[in-house]
DNA sequence: CGCGCCTTTGAAGGAGCTCAATTTAGGTGG
DNA sequence: CCACCTAAATTGAGCTCCTTCAAAGGCGCG
Protein backbone atom coordinates (compact mmCIF):
# COMPACT_ATOMS: atom_id res chain seq x y z
CA UNK A 1 0.00 0.00 0.00
CA UNK A 2 1.38 3.43 -0.66
CA UNK A 3 2.08 5.04 1.86
CA UNK A 4 1.79 9.04 2.11
CA UNK A 5 4.83 10.10 1.42
CA UNK A 6 5.25 13.86 1.09
CA UNK A 7 8.46 14.32 -0.90
CA UNK A 8 6.61 13.04 -3.81
CA UNK A 9 4.04 15.66 -4.07
CA UNK A 10 5.65 18.46 -6.13
CA UNK A 11 4.92 21.82 -4.92
CA UNK A 12 3.33 24.30 -7.44
CA UNK A 13 3.38 27.65 -8.06
CA UNK A 14 0.04 29.18 -6.72
CA UNK A 15 0.03 31.71 -9.26
CA UNK A 16 0.34 29.74 -12.37
CA UNK A 17 -3.08 27.89 -12.29
CA UNK A 18 -5.21 30.76 -12.90
CA UNK A 19 -4.21 33.42 -14.48
CA UNK A 20 -7.80 35.51 -14.29
CA UNK A 21 -7.98 35.71 -10.37
CA UNK A 22 -6.57 38.35 -8.79
CA UNK A 23 -4.51 37.80 -5.97
CA UNK A 24 -6.72 39.37 -3.60
CA UNK A 25 -9.48 37.10 -3.68
CA UNK A 26 -7.15 34.38 -3.01
CA UNK A 27 -6.22 32.44 0.61
CA UNK A 28 -4.79 29.84 2.25
CA UNK A 29 -6.62 26.89 3.34
CA UNK A 30 -6.16 24.44 6.03
CA UNK A 31 -8.68 21.94 6.48
CA UNK A 32 -7.88 20.64 9.47
CA UNK A 33 -9.58 23.09 11.00
CA UNK A 34 -12.56 23.52 8.25
CA UNK A 35 -15.82 22.77 10.10
CA UNK A 36 -17.04 21.19 6.42
CA UNK A 37 -14.50 18.63 6.37
CA UNK A 38 -16.37 15.50 6.86
CA UNK A 39 -18.03 16.24 3.96
CA UNK A 40 -15.07 17.41 1.59
CA UNK A 41 -12.80 14.69 3.09
CA UNK A 42 -12.72 11.28 3.90
CA UNK A 43 -12.73 9.60 7.27
CA UNK A 44 -9.81 8.49 9.21
CA UNK A 45 -6.76 10.13 7.50
CA UNK A 46 -3.79 10.37 9.39
CA UNK A 47 -1.65 13.77 10.05
CA UNK A 48 0.26 12.93 7.56
CA UNK A 49 -2.68 12.53 4.95
CA UNK A 50 -4.26 15.51 6.12
CA UNK A 51 -1.19 17.37 5.35
CA UNK A 52 -0.78 16.02 1.83
CA UNK A 53 -4.25 16.86 1.44
CA UNK A 54 -3.65 20.72 2.86
CA UNK A 55 -1.05 20.65 -0.51
CA UNK A 56 -3.98 19.90 -2.77
CA UNK A 57 -6.69 22.05 -1.48
CA UNK A 58 -4.28 24.67 -0.61
CA UNK A 59 -6.19 28.22 -2.09
CA UNK A 60 -9.19 29.57 -2.10
CA UNK A 61 -11.40 31.78 -4.13
CA UNK A 62 -14.03 34.92 -3.80
CA UNK A 63 -16.42 34.63 -6.15
CA UNK A 64 -19.68 37.61 -5.52
CA UNK A 65 -23.20 36.48 -6.28
CA UNK A 66 -23.74 36.86 -9.57
CA UNK A 67 -20.26 35.75 -10.83
CA UNK A 68 -19.38 32.61 -12.53
CA UNK A 69 -17.34 30.38 -11.16
CA UNK A 70 -16.95 28.33 -14.69
CA UNK A 71 -18.57 27.81 -17.51
CA UNK A 72 -18.89 25.13 -20.50
CA UNK A 73 -15.72 25.25 -22.96
CA UNK A 74 -13.61 26.56 -19.89
CA UNK A 75 -10.40 24.44 -19.58
CA UNK A 76 -10.75 21.95 -16.99
CA UNK A 77 -8.15 22.25 -14.25
CA UNK A 78 -9.49 22.13 -10.91
CA UNK A 79 -12.88 20.92 -8.75
CA UNK A 80 -13.75 23.08 -6.44
CA UNK A 81 -15.23 22.70 -2.85
CA UNK A 82 -17.69 25.08 -1.62
CA UNK A 83 -16.79 26.54 1.43
CA UNK A 84 -19.79 28.67 1.96
CA UNK A 85 -22.52 30.89 -0.17
CA UNK A 86 -24.71 28.94 -2.74
CA UNK A 87 -24.39 27.87 -6.11
CA UNK A 88 -26.54 26.97 -9.02
CA UNK A 89 -25.10 24.54 -11.98
CA UNK A 90 -27.10 24.71 -15.43
CA UNK A 91 -26.21 23.60 -19.20
CA UNK A 92 -27.33 25.06 -22.30
CA UNK A 93 -28.13 22.90 -25.26
CA UNK A 94 -27.12 23.66 -28.80
CA UNK A 95 -30.59 24.92 -29.31
CA UNK A 96 -29.84 27.33 -26.45
CA UNK A 97 -32.43 25.88 -23.92
CA UNK A 98 -31.12 26.43 -20.59
CA UNK A 99 -31.48 23.45 -17.84
CA UNK A 100 -30.42 23.79 -13.95
CA UNK A 101 -28.82 20.88 -13.03
CA UNK A 102 -28.35 21.25 -9.20
CA UNK A 103 -28.03 23.74 -6.34
CA UNK A 104 -24.59 23.74 -4.23
CA UNK A 105 -23.88 24.91 -0.86
CA UNK A 106 -20.98 24.44 1.65
CA UNK A 107 -19.20 20.79 1.40
CA UNK A 108 -20.58 20.29 -1.59
CA UNK A 109 -18.05 20.23 -4.50
CA UNK A 110 -18.53 21.59 -8.18
CA UNK A 111 -17.25 20.63 -11.80
CA UNK A 112 -16.44 17.11 -11.75
CA UNK A 113 -18.41 16.52 -14.66
CA UNK A 114 -14.98 18.52 -15.96
CA UNK A 115 -12.72 15.17 -15.36
CA UNK A 116 -13.28 13.84 -18.59
CA UNK A 117 -12.95 15.96 -21.63
CA UNK A 118 -10.70 18.19 -20.05
CA UNK A 119 -12.98 21.27 -20.71
CA UNK A 120 -16.01 21.99 -17.83
CA UNK A 121 -19.67 20.81 -19.31
CA UNK A 122 -21.79 22.99 -17.52
CA UNK A 123 -21.55 26.26 -15.99
CA UNK A 124 -21.92 27.19 -12.27
CA UNK A 125 -22.76 30.17 -11.13
CA UNK A 126 -22.78 31.88 -7.26
CA UNK A 127 -26.27 32.75 -5.52
CA UNK A 128 -24.81 34.37 -3.21
CA UNK A 129 -21.32 35.67 -2.53
CA UNK A 130 -19.49 32.30 -1.83
CA UNK A 131 -15.82 30.78 -1.01
CA UNK A 132 -14.18 27.76 -2.91
CA UNK A 133 -11.55 25.64 -1.96
CA UNK A 134 -9.45 25.03 -5.44
CA UNK A 135 -8.34 21.15 -5.95
CA UNK A 136 -5.92 21.04 -8.88
CA UNK A 137 -7.26 18.17 -10.37
CA UNK A 138 -4.09 17.20 -11.61
CA UNK A 139 -2.76 17.09 -7.60
CA UNK A 140 -6.10 14.80 -6.66
CA UNK A 141 -5.08 12.26 -9.26
CA UNK A 142 -1.66 12.30 -8.20
CA UNK A 143 -2.52 11.73 -4.22
CA UNK A 144 -5.48 9.60 -5.00
CA UNK A 145 -2.67 6.93 -6.43
CA UNK A 146 -0.97 7.23 -3.28
CA UNK A 147 -3.57 7.67 -0.68
CA UNK A 148 -6.00 4.61 -0.74
CA UNK A 149 -8.73 6.46 0.92
CA UNK A 150 -8.49 9.27 -0.79
CA UNK A 151 -9.17 7.48 -4.01
CA UNK A 152 -11.64 5.98 -2.41
CA UNK A 153 -13.17 9.10 -1.45
CA UNK A 154 -12.80 10.71 -5.11
CA UNK A 155 -14.88 7.80 -6.66
CA UNK A 156 -17.42 7.64 -4.24
CA UNK A 157 -18.07 11.37 -4.83
CA UNK A 158 -18.29 11.04 -8.83
CA UNK A 159 -20.69 8.02 -8.16
CA UNK A 160 -22.23 9.80 -5.38
CA UNK A 161 -22.94 12.48 -8.18
CA UNK A 162 -24.43 9.85 -10.66
CA UNK A 163 -26.78 8.54 -8.03
CA UNK A 164 -27.77 12.20 -7.72
CA UNK A 165 -29.12 12.41 -10.92
CA UNK A 166 -30.99 9.28 -10.77
CA UNK A 167 -32.91 10.66 -8.63
CA UNK A 168 -33.51 14.01 -10.31
CA UNK A 169 -34.52 11.93 -13.79
CA UNK A 170 -36.68 10.30 -11.38
CA UNK A 171 -38.23 13.73 -10.00
CA UNK A 172 -38.32 15.12 -13.58
CA UNK A 173 -39.76 12.06 -15.60
CA UNK A 174 -42.33 10.32 -12.97
CA UNK A 175 -43.33 12.63 -10.56
CA UNK A 176 -46.12 15.48 -10.72
CA UNK A 177 -45.42 19.17 -9.90
CA UNK A 178 -46.38 19.07 -6.31
CA UNK A 179 -43.97 16.07 -5.25
CA UNK A 180 -41.76 17.94 -7.21
CA UNK A 181 -41.59 20.79 -5.06
CA UNK A 182 -42.25 19.00 -2.16
CA UNK A 183 -39.19 16.60 -2.98
CA UNK A 184 -37.31 19.92 -3.52
CA UNK A 185 -38.36 21.30 -0.23
CA UNK A 186 -37.45 18.28 1.77
CA UNK A 187 -33.76 17.98 -0.12
CA UNK A 188 -32.94 21.40 1.11
CA UNK A 189 -34.07 20.79 4.59
CA UNK A 190 -32.10 17.94 4.70
CA UNK A 191 -28.79 19.21 3.50
CA UNK A 192 -29.53 22.57 6.12
CA UNK A 193 -29.32 20.50 8.87
CA UNK A 194 -26.27 18.51 8.29
CA UNK A 195 -25.07 21.77 7.89
CA UNK A 196 -25.92 23.33 11.22
CA UNK A 197 -29.04 25.28 10.17
CA UNK A 198 -32.64 24.87 10.80
CA UNK A 199 -34.31 22.29 8.98
CA UNK A 200 -37.78 24.24 8.74
CA UNK A 201 -36.60 27.41 8.35
CA UNK A 202 -34.52 29.24 5.20
CA UNK A 203 -33.88 31.43 2.78
CA UNK A 204 -34.01 30.43 -0.78
CA UNK A 205 -31.30 31.98 -2.78
CA UNK A 206 -32.35 31.30 -6.09
CA UNK A 207 -35.54 32.57 -7.44
CA UNK A 208 -38.73 30.94 -8.40
CA UNK A 209 -37.08 30.58 -12.74
CA UNK A 210 -34.51 28.68 -11.22
CA UNK A 211 -36.31 26.74 -8.96
CA UNK A 212 -38.62 26.63 -11.98
CA UNK A 213 -35.85 25.07 -14.55
CA UNK A 214 -34.10 22.85 -12.45
CA UNK A 215 -37.81 20.99 -11.28
CA UNK A 216 -38.79 21.22 -15.23
CA UNK A 217 -41.95 23.83 -14.53
CA UNK A 218 -42.41 27.03 -15.39
CA UNK A 219 -41.75 29.80 -12.83
CA UNK A 220 -45.70 30.28 -11.97
CA UNK A 221 -46.45 27.36 -11.26
CA UNK A 222 -43.83 27.12 -9.06
CA UNK A 223 -44.76 30.45 -7.56
CA UNK A 224 -48.77 28.71 -7.10
CA UNK A 225 -47.42 25.32 -5.52
CA UNK A 226 -45.78 27.60 -3.25
CA UNK A 227 -48.77 29.38 -2.52
CA UNK A 228 -51.46 26.14 -2.33
CA UNK A 229 -48.66 24.82 0.01
CA UNK A 230 -48.80 27.48 2.35
CA UNK A 231 -52.66 27.67 2.15
CA UNK A 232 -52.74 23.76 3.10
CA UNK A 233 -50.65 24.60 6.12
CA UNK A 234 -47.67 22.76 4.90
CA UNK A 235 -45.14 26.12 4.55
CA UNK A 236 -45.29 29.29 5.09
CA UNK A 237 -43.50 31.47 2.32
CA UNK A 238 -42.95 34.68 1.89
CA UNK A 239 -40.77 35.78 -1.42
CA UNK A 240 -37.88 33.38 -0.58
CA UNK A 241 -38.04 32.96 3.00
CA UNK A 242 -39.41 29.45 3.62
CA UNK A 243 -40.97 27.67 6.83
CA UNK A 244 -41.49 24.26 6.70
CA UNK A 245 -44.62 24.03 9.31
CA UNK A 246 -45.62 20.42 8.26
CA UNK A 247 -42.56 17.86 7.49
CA UNK A 248 -44.93 14.85 7.46
CA UNK A 249 -47.36 17.01 5.48
CA UNK A 250 -44.89 17.19 2.50
CA UNK A 251 -43.66 13.71 2.99
CA UNK A 252 -46.99 12.82 2.58
CA UNK A 253 -47.62 14.65 -0.71
CA UNK A 254 -44.91 12.08 -2.26
CA UNK A 255 -46.92 9.09 -0.91
CA UNK A 256 -50.35 10.18 -1.90
CA UNK A 257 -50.33 9.60 -5.51
CA UNK B 1 -13.94 -11.76 -31.11
CA UNK B 2 -11.99 -12.34 -28.00
CA UNK B 3 -10.70 -16.52 -28.21
CA UNK B 4 -10.90 -18.00 -24.54
CA UNK B 5 -6.47 -18.70 -23.76
CA UNK B 6 -6.62 -19.99 -20.41
CA UNK B 7 -3.31 -19.93 -19.81
CA UNK B 8 -2.93 -16.46 -19.74
CA UNK B 9 -5.91 -15.50 -17.32
CA UNK B 10 -4.18 -14.74 -13.72
CA UNK B 11 -5.19 -17.63 -11.53
CA UNK B 12 -7.85 -16.57 -9.04
CA UNK B 13 -11.10 -18.72 -7.82
CA UNK B 14 -13.55 -17.48 -10.32
CA UNK B 15 -16.29 -18.75 -7.90
CA UNK B 16 -15.22 -16.28 -5.42
CA UNK B 17 -16.89 -13.48 -7.14
CA UNK B 18 -20.39 -13.81 -7.71
CA UNK B 19 -21.72 -17.46 -5.77
CA UNK B 20 -24.84 -16.78 -7.90
CA UNK B 21 -23.78 -17.70 -11.63
CA UNK B 22 -22.98 -21.20 -12.99
CA UNK B 23 -19.93 -21.92 -13.96
CA UNK B 24 -21.65 -22.80 -17.75
CA UNK B 25 -22.29 -18.74 -18.25
CA UNK B 26 -18.55 -17.66 -17.75
CA UNK B 27 -16.39 -16.99 -20.45
CA UNK B 28 -12.74 -15.88 -20.57
CA UNK B 29 -11.73 -12.69 -22.35
CA UNK B 30 -9.33 -11.23 -24.20
CA UNK B 31 -9.76 -7.74 -24.52
CA UNK B 32 -6.51 -7.67 -26.93
CA UNK B 33 -8.86 -8.79 -30.07
CA UNK B 34 -12.43 -7.28 -28.64
CA UNK B 35 -13.68 -4.75 -31.31
CA UNK B 36 -14.73 -3.01 -28.86
CA UNK B 37 -12.01 -1.95 -27.28
CA UNK B 38 -11.49 1.21 -28.20
CA UNK B 39 -14.57 2.03 -26.42
CA UNK B 40 -13.84 0.04 -23.30
CA UNK B 41 -10.14 0.71 -22.87
CA UNK B 42 -8.03 4.01 -23.06
CA UNK B 43 -6.04 4.48 -26.52
CA UNK B 44 -2.36 3.73 -26.69
CA UNK B 45 -2.00 1.14 -23.91
CA UNK B 46 1.83 -0.50 -24.06
CA UNK B 47 1.54 -4.17 -24.17
CA UNK B 48 2.39 -4.60 -20.75
CA UNK B 49 -0.73 -2.59 -19.91
CA UNK B 50 -2.86 -4.38 -21.72
CA UNK B 51 -2.00 -7.47 -20.26
CA UNK B 52 -2.46 -6.08 -17.12
CA UNK B 53 -5.54 -5.06 -17.48
CA UNK B 54 -6.33 -8.32 -19.38
CA UNK B 55 -6.05 -9.37 -15.72
CA UNK B 56 -8.79 -7.24 -14.45
CA UNK B 57 -11.26 -8.17 -17.55
CA UNK B 58 -10.75 -12.27 -17.19
CA UNK B 59 -14.46 -13.38 -17.15
CA UNK B 60 -17.28 -12.69 -18.62
CA UNK B 61 -20.99 -13.54 -18.07
CA UNK B 62 -23.79 -14.28 -20.54
CA UNK B 63 -26.89 -12.40 -19.02
CA UNK B 64 -30.40 -14.07 -20.71
CA UNK B 65 -33.16 -11.54 -21.71
CA UNK B 66 -35.27 -10.83 -18.89
CA UNK B 67 -32.36 -12.08 -16.30
CA UNK B 68 -31.27 -9.13 -13.97
CA UNK B 69 -27.63 -8.45 -14.22
CA UNK B 70 -27.36 -6.67 -10.66
CA UNK B 71 -30.45 -5.13 -8.41
CA UNK B 72 -30.46 -2.02 -5.76
CA UNK B 73 -28.70 -2.90 -2.72
CA UNK B 74 -26.77 -5.91 -4.33
CA UNK B 75 -23.63 -5.62 -2.83
CA UNK B 76 -21.33 -4.19 -5.67
CA UNK B 77 -18.02 -6.08 -6.50
CA UNK B 78 -17.55 -5.37 -9.85
CA UNK B 79 -18.48 -2.84 -13.15
CA UNK B 80 -19.47 -4.32 -15.88
CA UNK B 81 -18.60 -4.22 -19.71
CA UNK B 82 -21.79 -4.74 -22.26
CA UNK B 83 -20.05 -7.01 -25.05
CA UNK B 84 -22.79 -7.80 -26.92
CA UNK B 85 -26.85 -7.31 -26.33
CA UNK B 86 -28.71 -4.51 -24.57
CA UNK B 87 -29.45 -3.30 -21.44
CA UNK B 88 -31.81 -0.93 -19.32
CA UNK B 89 -30.84 0.67 -16.25
CA UNK B 90 -33.82 1.69 -14.07
CA UNK B 91 -34.14 3.16 -10.42
CA UNK B 92 -37.19 2.61 -7.82
CA UNK B 93 -37.81 4.94 -5.33
CA UNK B 94 -39.43 5.08 -1.74
CA UNK B 95 -42.97 5.35 -3.16
CA UNK B 96 -42.24 2.00 -5.77
CA UNK B 97 -41.97 4.44 -9.09
CA UNK B 98 -40.13 3.35 -11.25
CA UNK B 99 -37.42 5.26 -13.32
CA UNK B 100 -35.34 3.98 -16.25
CA UNK B 101 -32.87 5.96 -16.59
CA UNK B 102 -31.05 4.87 -19.57
CA UNK B 103 -30.10 1.69 -22.62
CA UNK B 104 -26.63 0.34 -22.88
CA UNK B 105 -25.23 -1.66 -25.75
CA UNK B 106 -22.12 -2.60 -26.47
CA UNK B 107 -18.92 -1.09 -25.22
CA UNK B 108 -20.88 0.88 -22.55
CA UNK B 109 -19.77 0.67 -18.99
CA UNK B 110 -22.85 -0.73 -16.13
CA UNK B 111 -22.83 -0.46 -12.19
CA UNK B 112 -20.22 2.72 -12.13
CA UNK B 113 -23.11 4.15 -9.53
CA UNK B 114 -22.19 1.34 -7.53
CA UNK B 115 -19.05 2.66 -6.56
CA UNK B 116 -19.64 4.58 -3.47
CA UNK B 117 -21.61 2.85 -1.25
CA UNK B 118 -20.60 -0.83 -2.10
CA UNK B 119 -24.10 -1.33 -3.21
CA UNK B 120 -25.92 -0.92 -6.59
CA UNK B 121 -27.65 1.86 -6.48
CA UNK B 122 -30.26 0.33 -9.54
CA UNK B 123 -30.81 -1.94 -11.40
CA UNK B 124 -29.92 -3.17 -14.89
CA UNK B 125 -31.70 -5.50 -17.01
CA UNK B 126 -31.24 -7.40 -20.22
CA UNK B 127 -33.36 -6.68 -23.01
CA UNK B 128 -32.43 -9.51 -25.59
CA UNK B 129 -29.60 -12.55 -24.72
CA UNK B 130 -26.27 -10.51 -23.98
CA UNK B 131 -22.38 -10.77 -22.90
CA UNK B 132 -20.80 -9.04 -20.38
CA UNK B 133 -17.23 -8.36 -19.26
CA UNK B 134 -17.06 -8.16 -15.71
CA UNK B 135 -14.47 -5.94 -13.82
CA UNK B 136 -13.89 -6.49 -10.40
CA UNK B 137 -13.73 -3.24 -9.02
CA UNK B 138 -11.01 -3.81 -6.49
CA UNK B 139 -8.75 -5.16 -9.46
CA UNK B 140 -9.71 -1.32 -11.32
CA UNK B 141 -8.77 0.56 -8.59
CA UNK B 142 -5.85 -1.67 -8.10
CA UNK B 143 -4.40 -1.21 -11.98
CA UNK B 144 -5.58 2.16 -12.06
CA UNK B 145 -3.24 3.21 -8.93
CA UNK B 146 -0.79 1.61 -11.68
CA UNK B 147 -1.44 2.63 -14.97
CA UNK B 148 -1.70 6.32 -15.17
CA UNK B 149 -3.95 6.16 -18.68
CA UNK B 150 -6.58 3.76 -16.56
CA UNK B 151 -6.89 6.21 -14.04
CA UNK B 152 -7.21 8.85 -16.58
CA UNK B 153 -10.10 6.66 -18.35
CA UNK B 154 -11.93 5.83 -15.34
CA UNK B 155 -12.41 9.28 -14.44
CA UNK B 156 -13.52 9.95 -17.82
CA UNK B 157 -15.87 7.30 -17.85
CA UNK B 158 -17.45 8.57 -14.67
CA UNK B 159 -17.68 11.88 -15.71
CA UNK B 160 -18.73 10.91 -19.05
CA UNK B 161 -21.60 9.46 -17.03
CA UNK B 162 -22.21 12.31 -15.45
CA UNK B 163 -22.49 14.96 -18.66
CA UNK B 164 -24.82 12.42 -20.09
CA UNK B 165 -27.35 12.28 -17.07
CA UNK B 166 -26.86 16.13 -17.60
CA UNK B 167 -28.33 15.74 -20.72
CA UNK B 168 -31.19 13.56 -20.03
CA UNK B 169 -32.08 16.28 -17.07
CA UNK B 170 -31.96 18.58 -19.93
CA UNK B 171 -34.49 16.67 -22.22
CA UNK B 172 -36.81 15.85 -19.06
CA UNK B 173 -36.57 19.25 -17.78
CA UNK B 174 -36.62 21.48 -21.15
CA UNK B 175 -38.17 19.44 -23.98
CA UNK B 176 -41.72 18.72 -25.39
CA UNK B 177 -42.62 14.88 -26.09
CA UNK B 178 -41.78 15.42 -29.66
CA UNK B 179 -38.30 16.91 -29.12
CA UNK B 180 -37.63 13.84 -26.70
CA UNK B 181 -39.01 11.58 -28.97
CA UNK B 182 -36.67 12.90 -31.56
CA UNK B 183 -33.33 13.17 -29.35
CA UNK B 184 -33.91 9.64 -28.25
CA UNK B 185 -33.64 8.23 -31.70
CA UNK B 186 -31.31 10.63 -33.14
CA UNK B 187 -28.74 9.22 -29.70
CA UNK B 188 -29.97 5.63 -30.48
CA UNK B 189 -28.99 6.24 -34.36
CA UNK B 190 -25.47 7.47 -33.43
CA UNK B 191 -25.00 5.23 -30.94
CA UNK B 192 -25.48 2.15 -33.76
CA UNK B 193 -23.73 3.75 -36.22
CA UNK B 194 -20.28 4.25 -34.31
CA UNK B 195 -21.11 0.38 -33.45
CA UNK B 196 -21.02 -0.82 -37.18
CA UNK B 197 -25.18 -0.82 -37.28
CA UNK B 198 -27.08 0.61 -39.77
CA UNK B 199 -27.62 4.55 -38.59
CA UNK B 200 -31.45 4.26 -40.21
CA UNK B 201 -32.48 1.05 -39.42
CA UNK B 202 -32.37 -0.61 -36.17
CA UNK B 203 -34.48 -2.89 -34.05
CA UNK B 204 -35.74 -1.09 -30.77
CA UNK B 205 -34.87 -3.75 -28.01
CA UNK B 206 -37.49 -2.32 -25.50
CA UNK B 207 -40.92 -1.42 -25.15
CA UNK B 208 -43.02 1.67 -25.62
CA UNK B 209 -43.43 1.83 -22.24
CA UNK B 210 -39.58 1.41 -21.19
CA UNK B 211 -39.30 4.72 -23.48
CA UNK B 212 -42.05 6.00 -22.59
CA UNK B 213 -40.33 5.98 -18.50
CA UNK B 214 -37.09 7.11 -19.99
CA UNK B 215 -38.70 10.37 -21.69
CA UNK B 216 -40.80 10.88 -18.65
CA UNK B 217 -43.94 10.29 -21.04
CA UNK B 218 -46.93 7.65 -21.10
CA UNK B 219 -46.72 4.62 -23.79
CA UNK B 220 -49.82 6.05 -25.41
CA UNK B 221 -47.87 9.11 -25.62
CA UNK B 222 -44.28 7.59 -27.35
CA UNK B 223 -46.63 5.51 -29.70
CA UNK B 224 -48.62 8.26 -31.09
CA UNK B 225 -45.40 10.18 -31.37
CA UNK B 226 -44.12 7.37 -33.61
CA UNK B 227 -47.06 7.48 -35.46
CA UNK B 228 -47.06 10.79 -36.17
CA UNK B 229 -43.44 11.18 -37.07
CA UNK B 230 -44.10 8.45 -39.63
CA UNK B 231 -47.12 10.27 -41.36
CA UNK B 232 -44.64 13.39 -41.09
CA UNK B 233 -42.46 11.29 -43.46
CA UNK B 234 -39.53 11.55 -40.86
CA UNK B 235 -39.22 7.55 -39.95
CA UNK B 236 -40.56 4.32 -40.57
CA UNK B 237 -41.96 2.32 -37.83
CA UNK B 238 -43.14 -0.74 -37.27
CA UNK B 239 -44.05 -2.21 -33.93
CA UNK B 240 -40.20 -2.54 -32.69
CA UNK B 241 -38.34 -2.01 -36.53
CA UNK B 242 -37.78 1.55 -36.88
CA UNK B 243 -36.32 3.17 -40.42
CA UNK B 244 -34.56 6.88 -39.81
CA UNK B 245 -35.95 8.27 -43.43
CA UNK B 246 -35.53 11.68 -43.15
CA UNK B 247 -32.61 12.77 -40.24
CA UNK B 248 -32.27 16.12 -40.79
CA UNK B 249 -36.17 16.53 -40.62
CA UNK B 250 -35.67 15.22 -36.96
CA UNK B 251 -33.04 17.53 -36.38
CA UNK B 252 -35.43 20.24 -37.46
CA UNK B 253 -37.76 18.80 -34.56
CA UNK B 254 -35.39 19.98 -31.99
CA UNK B 255 -34.72 23.37 -33.82
CA UNK B 256 -37.95 24.18 -34.28
CA UNK B 257 -39.29 25.34 -30.42
C1' DC C 1 -36.70 56.73 -2.96
C1' DG C 2 -37.54 55.03 -7.44
C1' DC C 3 -36.72 51.70 -10.79
C1' DG C 4 -36.33 47.03 -12.27
C1' DC C 5 -36.67 42.45 -11.23
C1' DC C 6 -39.11 39.05 -8.93
C1' DT C 7 -43.35 37.28 -7.40
C1' DT C 8 -48.20 36.59 -7.24
C1' DT C 9 -52.65 35.72 -9.13
C1' DG C 10 -56.27 35.15 -12.75
C1' DA C 11 -58.29 33.27 -17.02
C1' DA C 12 -58.00 30.66 -21.04
C1' DG C 13 -55.77 27.22 -23.85
C1' DG C 14 -53.32 23.05 -25.07
C1' DA C 15 -50.07 19.18 -24.49
C1' DG C 16 -50.06 15.07 -22.69
C1' DC C 17 -52.75 11.83 -19.69
C1' DT C 18 -56.50 8.48 -18.62
C1' DC C 19 -59.63 5.17 -19.85
C1' DA C 20 -61.15 2.06 -23.18
C1' DA C 21 -61.43 -0.81 -27.27
C1' DT C 22 -59.06 -3.13 -31.06
C1' DT C 23 -55.21 -5.01 -33.54
C1' DT C 24 -50.85 -7.23 -33.87
C1' DA C 25 -46.94 -9.94 -32.69
C1' DG C 26 -44.37 -13.35 -30.41
C1' DG C 27 -43.96 -17.20 -27.53
C1' DT C 28 -45.95 -21.81 -26.00
C1' DG C 29 -47.94 -26.11 -26.00
C1' DG C 30 -50.54 -29.50 -28.23
C1' DC D 1 -46.85 -26.59 -37.67
C1' DC D 2 -50.74 -24.49 -36.26
C1' DA D 3 -53.76 -22.55 -32.79
C1' DC D 4 -53.87 -20.39 -28.80
C1' DC D 5 -52.68 -16.98 -25.41
C1' DT D 6 -50.77 -13.15 -23.54
C1' DA D 7 -48.03 -9.05 -23.83
C1' DA D 8 -47.32 -5.09 -26.67
C1' DA D 9 -48.86 -1.58 -29.74
C1' DT D 10 -52.26 1.40 -31.87
C1' DT D 11 -55.93 4.62 -31.89
C1' DG D 12 -59.89 7.41 -30.19
C1' DA D 13 -62.42 10.53 -26.93
C1' DG D 14 -62.56 13.26 -23.10
C1' DC D 15 -60.30 15.34 -19.34
C1' DT D 16 -56.68 17.42 -16.35
C1' DC D 17 -52.73 19.53 -15.10
C1' DC D 18 -49.67 22.61 -16.34
C1' DT D 19 -48.64 26.35 -19.44
C1' DT D 20 -49.36 30.76 -21.62
C1' DC D 21 -50.59 35.35 -21.61
C1' DA D 22 -51.62 39.23 -18.95
C1' DA D 23 -51.75 42.45 -15.18
C1' DA D 24 -50.75 44.06 -10.68
C1' DG D 25 -48.12 44.20 -6.46
C1' DG D 26 -43.80 44.01 -3.64
C1' DC D 27 -39.05 43.81 -2.49
C1' DG D 28 -34.41 45.10 -2.70
C1' DC D 29 -30.71 47.43 -4.61
C1' DG D 30 -28.39 51.26 -6.31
Amino acid sequence: MPTANVSRIPLRDVSRMEHSEPAASRFEVKCSSCNLRELCLPEGLTPEELKLVERVVYLRRRIKRGETLYSTGDEFNAVYAVHSGFFKTSVVDSEGREQVTGFSMGGELLGLEGLGAGRYNGTAVALEDSEVCVMPFSLIEEISREVRSMQRHLHSVLAREIVRDHGVMMLLGSMCAEERLATFLLNLSRRFVRRGYSPSEFHLRMTREEIGSYLGLKLETVSRLFSRFQDEGLIEVQQKHVRIIDIDGLKRVLKSH
